[in-house]
RNA sequence: GUCCCCUUCGUCUAGUGGUUAGGACUCAGGAUUUUCAUUCCUGCAACAGGGGUUCGACUCCCCUAGGGGACGCCA
């Protein structure tokens, strides 16, 4: 009534012959702590001092009628023993160090330094619950997701450094971190679009059928992507490696770390991965090896109609087959000239040769694009017009 | 019910009595890239509400609302 549940203290004060009795007669029993009122202040690093009234938490229970130590008593006992400095938990365990610090004072043992961090929670101000957020971290691997890129944003969740940069590597964040600039306040892990995964339970998905109720715009894919781009070449073939065998869209002969085309085609497309898994999507382009069946899109379309479409394309034909180094830069030229041949220039000369041999309208810079797919493949396509 | 904690742009946050309340992501617009992305520039956008204290409150105190957590022989 108006107060919290307490052991009523019905056995506090026992006298050894009705304890005797009592352990005689066979029924169960508990060693509890012997707490006095008074007030307990938890100095923590983070949330500051808080103060707790012990007559609130009553005698509670170190030994259990299962012979086994209570939490609260055994994590004193071997935080001690393990000569712990500091004991950097999420906040929800705040109200249990009372108890340990009553614990700590009678056995006049030292106490460690406490820090209560806030928790996270998901994007609907609630604690992470099955339906969302409590995805676990290996599904963001699996993802593809760099780990140290996963860590730099799990790291500014609750905390930020002085200097204010958010992008850091993880030796970066190493130098930089302090526990005492976590905030009090819970934080949002904001990655998944929950009106897109409306009653859907992302906890059950696979890292796959996870992928399209991700953000593309999150924090995550931002700095994930600039991990990605700022990683030594080495690194990142070798990490993306994997991800592209696992597409089997590049033939297992094929992925290799020294292959120095499949090298050049992974480093030009990096620019546009926030996470490895997303590979699968680009390299179509340049392995899809039946040209036969190359077909424009929809918006390629639309160029090709153009009247000025067909001379181009003649142009294309003659001028890029006498390509000799097949490299950008004569590419480029090649390119102007069959403009020049056609009559066309600007955007309707490059526009338009997009769309014909890459059949979209988006993607690398021509030259290099024209570069990487090959001169045959490239002619190949321009004769099905 | 009782106790504890939290509340700054949509999100992550800076901020410790005097700031045009700063940054980042997103979004919008622009520049460059004869495409997309990148890069760069500009812009939109916040102190939960109400009382105090003070010459002066985002900053300190109280109340309200909302959120979280804890009140086990679970860890």
């Amino acid at each position: 009534m108006g107060l919290p549940p307490v052991y009523d203290g019905k056995c506090r004060n026992l006298s050894e012959e009705e304890i005797k009795a009592k352990l005689e007669s066979g029924i169960p029993w508990t060693i509890r702590f012997r707490s006095e009122d008074k007030e307990i202040i938890v100095n923590d690093i983070v949330q500051g001092k808080v103060k707790f009234d012990s007559s609130l938490i009553g005698d509670f229970i170190i030994v259990k009628s299962d012979g086994f130590p209570s939490y609260n008593f055994a994590v004193v006992v071997d935080d001690h023993l393990m000569e712990i400095s500091h004991v950097i938990r999420g906040v929800g365990h705040l109200s249990n160090t009372p108890r340990q610090i009553l614990i700590y004072q009678a056995f006049d043992w030292e106490e460690p330094q406490w820090a209560h961090v806030s928790e996270i929670v998901g994007s609907d101000h609630k604690k992470l619950s099955k339906r969302h957020g409590a995805t676990a971290i290996t599904a963001f691997r699996d993802l593809g997701y760099p780990p140290e890129a996963f860590l730099n944003y799990m790291a500014l969740l609750g905390w930020s450094p002085p200097d204010g940069q958010e992008f850091m590597s993880l030796n970066r964040i190493i130098e930089q971190f302090d526990v005492a600039r976590c905030n009090k306040s819970p934080s949002m892990f904001d990655v998944f679009d929950l009106k897109k995964a409306e009653g859907i339970t992302l906890n059950e998905l696979s890292p796959r059928e996870l992928e399209p109720y991700l953000y593309e715009k999150s924090k995550l894919n931002w700095l994930s992507n600039s991990h990605i781009r700022a990683k030594q070449e080495d690194d990142y073939i070798r990490e993306i490696l994997p991800f592209v065998k696992a597409s089997k869209i590049v033939p297992e002969s094929e992925c290799k770390e020294d292959n120095d085309h499949l090298r050049s085609v992974l480093l030009s497309l990096r620019v546009y991965l926030d996470y490895y898994l997303q590979i699968e999507r680009l390299l179509p382009d340049f392995y899809e090896t039946d040209d036969s069946k190359f077909q424009p899109d929809s918006s390629a379309q639309e160029w090709l109609k153009k009247d000025f479409a067909k001379n181009l394309i003649e142009a294309l034909k003659e001028n890029l087959e006498k390509v000799d180094p097949w490299e950008e830069a004569s590419l480029k030229e090649a390119l102007k000239q069959a403009g020049k041949q056609a009559g066309v220039k600007g955007k309707d000369l490059f526009m338009t040769a997009r769309a014909a041999i890459t059949g979209k309208t988006a993607g690398l810079e021509l030259p290099v694009f024209l570069k990487l797919l090959g001169k045959e493949r490239v002619l190949n396509r321009l004769k099905t017009y």
